[in-house]
DNA sequence: TGATAATTTGACCGGTTGGTAAACATTACA
DNA sequence: TGTAATGTTTACCAACCGGTCAAATTATCA
């Protein structure tokens, strides 16, 4: 009898690591695609270049395997906030902040569009992440914005709606990149475009927020 | 023999456009639950308050409900971005577009849910739409911005990218719903959001493109 | 090497889903 | 009112899909 995944104790072979990751890596393809119900095991399987049951050896259920999917992803797409310094000087944290969210999404566009496909459904297996310790990231950085506010060094602003436009401003390239392609057309649509929106990011947030270069 | 929605010639019965409009408001509030894939004929049939084959009778196919939604829908979306006026005054065109695209958020989110669904799939029934309708009115109100830009009315950007985040941060509340609401918590979740969210973009755009209240 | 555990697969199952067939009911109208 | 067109429903089907099973294959290591 074969007690795989549930009944790993400790270690995991060398095998199942690279199974685990070549399964997790088929189902961010096919899950970012076509969303939880759109995506079928078959498809997965065959992504991975494995057989159905082989690929429900190490994940029990269909369930099982956008779970832990959504949790990697939610957590790594969240260092970017996380590195967002109270201590450092607004224009630039807001500028890096601005440049890393863009460059998530030009190289990895499938982690959000998986999660844009999760809250769009509304968010059925992770709402407690969300309330919990996303909520709390938020409330942390919002508060720290807030305290630049007060001090002057930006412009006084809803600290959680200034983060909300950042994340839909940049996240809208990769979940809405059939529309930015179609829009800019084929001259335009290379990759020269995130360079462009990062340009009038840049301008439209530091300006908006009155952080234009300050002098020393 | 019955040949309903293909063979009719011109007039439709009032029992014909009744029914229509009863499954097409279904099947929006499906869809913009579910996404084309997850949305079973059934559920629209059973929110129609109509039996399957009845259903069906109407609209032959699934695909075919989910196009002429998705049609109607893309229609009527526009339809802030056309009334975007070359002779007014860049600042209260500006603003009364975002405050109308927040309007639309916050009372037809299903339509803004749908539509999110149909990119995010990589729009394979409407790429054409985007590519021609879609991008002649974009190409057209651009030139408008550049138009004011070059006059010197408001800042110098990339009118495309700007419409871009208009579109991204507006569309937010109603796509991105669930996280909205987790991240303000209970006490600021409630409809207020909508009024603290079209202050906080007014002030981002208006000053971000350098088109603070011009004296008279 | 031999035995035990881990991994892989083909065949299969039950439930769901999109769609059909045909009988039945209702409406429109001559 | 009669009848033909339109509308509605019950019963059903074939394909698909998530998941299981038992047998086969491969790795592990005493």
């Amino acid at each position: 009898m074969a007690l795989p995944r549930a009944a790993r104790t400790q270690r995991r072979t060398r095998i199942q690591e690279a199974k685990e990751e070549q399964i997790l890596e088929a189902a961010l393809e096919v899950f970012s695609l076509h969303g939880f119900r759109g995506a079928t095991v078959d498809q997965i399987a065959e992504v991975a270049g494995m057989s159905k049951p082989n690929l429900l050896y190490y994940f029990r259920t269909k369930e099982a395997m956008h779970r832990a999917l959504i949790t990697r992803v939610l957590d790594t797409w969240l260092d970017p906030l996380r590195e967002f310094d109270a201590e450092g000087n607004p224009v630039s944290e807001i500028r890096s902040y601005i440049r890393r969210k863009l460059e998530m999404a030009r190289d990895f566009p499938r982690e959000s569009r998986l999660f844009a496909n999760e809250i769009l459904q509304g968010a059925p297996n992770i709402e407690d992440e969300l309330k919990g310790p996303l909520k709390s990231l938020v409330d942390e950085k919002a508060e720290v914005i807030r305290t630049w506010a007060k001090a002057g060094k930006i412009a006084k602003c809803d600290p959680y709606h200034l983060i909300f436009s950042i994340w839909s401003t940049t996240q809208h390239y990769a979940d809405f990149d059939v529309q930015v392609r179609a829009v800019l057309g084929q001259n335009q649509a290379g990759e020269g475009r995130f360079e462009d929106a990062a340009r009038f990011l840049e301008q439209l947030f530091l300006t908006g927020l009155n952080v234009s270069e300050q002098p020393a």
